[in-house]
DNA sequence: ACCTGAACACCGTTCAAGT
DNA sequence: ACCTGAACACCGTTCAAGT
C-alpha cells in the first residue's frame, strides 16, 4: 500500500520549501518592521507586497489579513515613524532650541529616506497632520515664546517645515549619493560658460555646498532664523 | 461577389479600429507633448506607456522607436520643460529681481505638477543640473550683485532652491487640493488639545496659511531675503 | 526606418478554499 | 481567524515579424 508521498507524481516546482506558516507568526507590527527595513535597504521602488511576504516567509495574501492593501501599509509605516518621534529636549534661548528642533527633524528624515519619500510622494488625499505632530507643537510654542504673533508663528513654521523637507529630499537624492554628485559635477562642467557665466564662475562653490548636505541645511536654517529675529512684529 | 468585409469571419475583438499608423505620424516631440498633457491631466500614477500609446493612436511599441524606455521619456519631458524655461526679465533692485526670479520658478512648478514630481521623485542617478539652468545662472548673478561673496552666493542659491521646491511640492499635494485641505483640517481638529496645546491654539492660523499656498511661499521667501540682507559678509 | 502583436516577467488585488 | 494558491487585470519591455 503506497503512501501518498511515495507516488511518483510530477510535482510543480515549488519556489521555496515552506509549509503553512504557524498561526501566530504574523502581526501588524512585525509586518511594518520588515517593511521599513526593506524599504530603506533596497529602496522604495524595489519594494513590493510579494517581496515583503517572501522576506517574512509567508504567502503574499497573508499580508492582506492585517492591511487592506499596499497604501494602508505605507500609511501605517509612515505614521508609526512620525508619531513615535519626540524631539530631543534642549537648552538655550528660544531660537537656539528652535534650531535644534529643526535639525532633529532634518536628521530624522535623512536617516529614514523611505519615510521621507512616502511623505513626499504619497498620492492619497489623506496626509499626516504635518511633519511630526510633537515636533510641530514644540516648534510653534518656541515661535510664540520668541515673541511672534499668531499669524507669524504659523507662517514661520510653514517656512521652516517646507525648507526642511526640501533640503532633506535633495540630500537623500543627491548630496548623500556620490554617483549623483558626480553626475551633477559633469553636467555643470558640460554647460557652455558663455551662456551661463555666473554658474560657470561659481561652479567650485556650488559643488562644495552640494557635497555638504547638512552644512547647507544649517546655513539656510540660520538664514531663516535671522529673518525671524528681524521680523517687525516681534516685540521681545 | 462578396467584398472582404462582408465575409462572416469571426473576428477577434479589436479594441480600437486602428489600421497601421501612417509612416511619419510620430515624432519625439509629439510624444513628449502628449506625455506632458496626459501626466498633468490624469496624474502621474495614471500615466503608462500603454495609455500614452493609445492616446496617440499607435501601438505601444511604436514609442520604443523614439525612446529607450519610460525613464528616458520622463527625462526628455522634464528636460524639455526646464531647458526651455527662461525667467522673465524684471526691474528693480537686486533683491526685488531675485524675488521675482524665485516666484517665477515657483509658478513654473505649481503650474506643471507632473514635472515637479518627476524632478522630485526621479530615481535615476542622472539629475538635471538643478531647477532650471537659466534661472539658476540668473539668480547666482543677482546674489553676487547684491554683494554676497562666492560661498554665500552658492549657499544662498541652495537655500532658495530647496525652499522653493519644498513649497511647490506642498502646494501641489495639499494647498491646491480642497479635499486634502479638508483632511488636514479634520486631522488637526481630532488631536487631543492637552497634548498639543500650541497646535490646538494656533489651528485657525495654521489652516489659513495652508489654504493660501502662494502667500505662504512669499512669506518664507521674504524671510530668507531678509536674512540675506543682514548677512555679515555683505559689503554693499 | 518605422510600426506591429505576441510573449515574458513582473505588479496589486479578488476570490474561493483550506485549517 | 488566519493563511493559502490560482486567477485577473494591469505594468514595462524583449523579440521576431511585418511594411
Amino acid at each position: 500500500m503506497p503512501s501518498e508521498q511515495s507516488v511518483a507524481t510530477v510535482a510543480p516546482p515549488r519556489p521555496a520549501r515552506r509549509s503553512r506558516a504557524p498561526r501566530g507568526s504574523l502581526s501588524a507590527e512585525l509586518i511594518i518592521d520588515h517593511a521599513l527595513r526593506l524599504m530603506d535597504e533596497k529602496g522604495l521602488e524595489a519594494f513590493s507586497m510579494r517581496a515583503l511576504a517572501e522576506d517574512l516567509g509567508v504567502g503574499t495574501m497573508a499580508l492582506y489579513t492585517y492591511f487592506r492593501g499596499k497604501d494602508e501599509l505605507f500609511r501605517a509605516a509612515r505614521d508609526r515613524v512620525l508619531a513615535a518621534y519626540t524631539p530631543p529636549s534642549t537648552e538655550g534661548s528660544w531660537d537656539q532650541q528652535l534650531r535644534a528642533a529643526c535639525l532633529a527633524v532634518h536628521d530624522l528624515f535623512t536617516g529614514r529616506p523611505a519615510v521621507l519619500r512616502l511623505l513626499a510622494e504619497s498620492t492619497a488625499q489623506d496626509d499626516f497632520v504635518d511633519v511630526a505632530t510633537a515636533s510641530m507643537d514644540r516648534m510653534l510654542g518656541l515661535l510664540c515664546e520668541g515673541g511672534l504673533n499668531r499669524e507669524d508663528a504659523a507662517r514661520a513654521y510653514g517656512t521652516l517645515s517646507r525648507f526642511t523637507i526640501g533640503s532633506a529630499l535633495r540630500e537623500i537624492r543627491v548630496c548623500s549619493r556620490p554617483e549623483a554628485v558626480e553626475m551633477f559635477r559633469s553636467r555643470i562642467a558640460a554647460l557652455p560658460p558663455e551662456h551661463y557665466p555666473h554658474l560657470a564662475d561659481l561652479a567650485p562653490e556650488i559643488l562644495a555646498t552640494t557635497e555638504d548636505g547638512p552644512g547647507q541645511y544649517e546655513y539656510g536654517l540660520d538664514l531663516i532664523l535671522a529673518g525671524l529675529r528681524h521680523l517687525p512684529s516681534r516685540c521681545t
